[in-house]
DNA sequence: CCTTGACCTCAAGTTCACTTGAAGTGGCAC
DNA sequence: GTGCCACTTCAAGTGAACTTGAGGTCAAGG
């Protein structure tokens, strides 16, 4: 359609460079419809430089707590992303009670880290931020 | 011991009651050493009231993001929390780094929700979110 | 005494996001 | 031409934290 179609295609080794991410996760994402490969040059995948902002969509949408496959609606079906302004909002919003829970569970710890009381049982701070945890504990991870 | 240890004992329905937890993860952490069932009443398990305090201390340690591993390495052989308090300090600063991490994406979401460029991907603060993200995005997880 | 149903065990399944392994292919440098 | 090696496919494995299912047990109520 335009020039940036006759751009130079990228190796999916190239791709990993720029992205940082294993060939693996390339074909994993293509396979679910996330990225895709414009062409071959004999077995090797080639992609359209384009292919690396589409990444950075995917990182940014994963680092904000939406899951794959919720990434994948977010593009039409030509390629475009077009993201429900409601979806973000909701999503911010869910972000913000993220935050203060973990702000909580952040000061406790601090706390908890330098008080004196001889076992954290003790400490009233720590058993407050018990009581909360016990109600309504969010489910996270935040491993590797 | 002393006289909590005459204390009536709870049935595992009851603990799920009061915990609001499934039987299956009471079995299941049971079986992780996360918790001790004290006797049975034919084939069921009879619990210690304190193993509710000690849920709600597994629950905060999960809400702060560590794993039932971690967790159960903070309870000393016979049963007293003992949490290394420079683990929990750095915990603290992993969360900081979180809330740092989730609150940039939040204000981002939030501006993207109202920007009144026609795409995302014309918005300048969305560019700049997601330059942000293709550097380092932290691996989390909020689901359910 | 007999039924009921809450519990039991053990193995296998689930979800998410990938990774790993085995076996094969083919462009490119020599 | 021939060998290297980065790529390919497909199936299966990983890990975290549980859940589910099949088949069994047994204390208590009627």
């Amino acid at each position: 359609m335009n020039l940036r179609s006759r751009e130079k295609l990228l190796d999916i080794g190239e791709v990993c460079e720029n992205s940082g991410l294993p060939a693996s996760a390339l074909r994993f994402y293509e396979e679910k419809g996330l990225i895709v490969s414009v062409a071959r040059r004999g077995l090797r995948r080639q992609f359209h430089p384009s292919v690396l902002q589409r990444l950075a969509l995917i990182a940014l949408g994963r680092s904000a707590g939406f899951t794959l496959a919720e990434i994948a609606g977010m593009f039409t079906p030509d390629g475009r992303l077009s993201i429900d302004r409601a979806l973000l909002a909701a999503k911010a919003d869910e972000l913000d009670r993220t935050i203060r829970q973990l702000t909580a569970m952040r000061d406790g710890l601090r706390h908890a880290a330098v008080c004196k009381a001889p076992s954290h049982m003790e400490c009233p701070k720590f058993r407050r931020l018990l009581r909360a945890a016990a109600a309504g504990a969010p489910r996270r991870r935040t491993h590797e």
